[in-house]
DNA sequence: CGTCCCACCTGATTGC
DNA sequence: TGCAATCAGGTGGGAC
């Protein structure tokens, strides 16, 4: 489930090999895989210079002026450069072939909350309404969304219009390092503990963008542009490890449900 | 507006 | 062993 990490990952590996390339074809192999933009408007990418990939909350962004190519990962989404010979491999639904003969592969086994956005100058698509990037955020700016809520601080952590980045591994591995449990009511947590968590959510960030972010098992392990596994998920310290031992306590782990989302949590490190 | 809940999709895991 | 039921999870839309 590539979450800020491993969009960040793949969008570090794609510029590496692919900024400043210029795109020959598009091809769309499914239809409604575009949510935004027209078969029309992909075809005007021919010729067009991708001079940067960036990234925004979990999105993967092609700069290709005047377009922008939002990715949107969703649970399995997969970005490869490939040399054009072999064919896609299955769930490839977009190729972007680029002059040199390479191609930029977007694979998605799993077509949930996932697509291509091709957006037009003014267009924000997918980014509108979406919070500051949690890698970045200030102290103040993280305690100011979050000051006066009642949801639980996990669902906050989660909602990406309050912090755009932050899926389930990385809000429970957050939650963990803050010692603060995921179903605790933002009111009843203090700005001391907030400013703990905005510490943690940061660091938990840096470190897992560092380790080329988490690889869980899945259909289709995540891995770069270039097919390199992410290295962070060994250091996961709740996340998947219900049942087994706090790697600070050694008390077992418990498992609850927090705004739909299975959630990880050490009873004792966490109050 | 804030919060909560469900549908969406399909490979892997669990249950019988 | 084999097949069916269940689970996982990010987003967006609807209900309240």
């Amino acid at each position: 489930m590539p979450e800020l990490p491993e969009a960040e990952t793949i969008a570090r590996t794609l510029a590496a090999a692919g900024a400043g390339a210029i795109i020959r074809q598009v091809r769309l192999l499914r239809r409604d895989f575009l949510k935004t933009g027209s078969q029309a408007r992909l075809r005007q990418l021919a010729g067009v210079k991708i001079v940067a990939v960036t990234r925004r909350g979990k999105c993967v962004i092609l700069e290709a002026p005047p377009w922008r190519v939002v990715l949107q990962l969703g649970m399995a989404g997969r970005v490869y450069v490939h040399e054009s010979g072999r064919p896609p491999p299955p769930h490839t639904h977009l190729v972007i072939s680029l002059a040199d003969e390479r191609q930029i592969r977007y694979a998605n086994s799993r077509r949930i909350a996932a697509g291509v956005h091709l957006l037009a100058g003014g267009q924000a698509g997918p980014l509108a309404g979406m919070g500051l990037d949690a890698d970045r955020i200030s102290r103040n700016d993280f305690i100011t969304r979050l000051a006066g809520r009642t949801a639980p601080i996990k669902a906050a952590l989660l909602n990406q219009s309050i912090l755009a980045g932050v899926g389930n591994i990385y809000a429970d591995e957050a939650l963990f390092r803050a010692g603060i449990r995921p179903t605790r009511r933002i009111r009843r947590i203090s700005r001391a503990e907030l400013a703990k968590l905005h510490r943690a959510v940061r660091a938990v960030l840096a470190e897992a963008i560092d380790a080329g972010g988490s690889t869980v098992s899945v259909s289709t392990p995540f891995a770069d542009a270039n097919g390199q596994l992410g290295r962070f998920t060994i250091c996961h310290r709740v996340y998947g490890r219900y049942g087994q031992r706090c790697r600070r306590c050694r008390v077992v782990l418990r498992r609850t449900t927090v705004a739909g989302r299975t959630t990880t949590y050490c009873p004792r490190c966490q109050r």
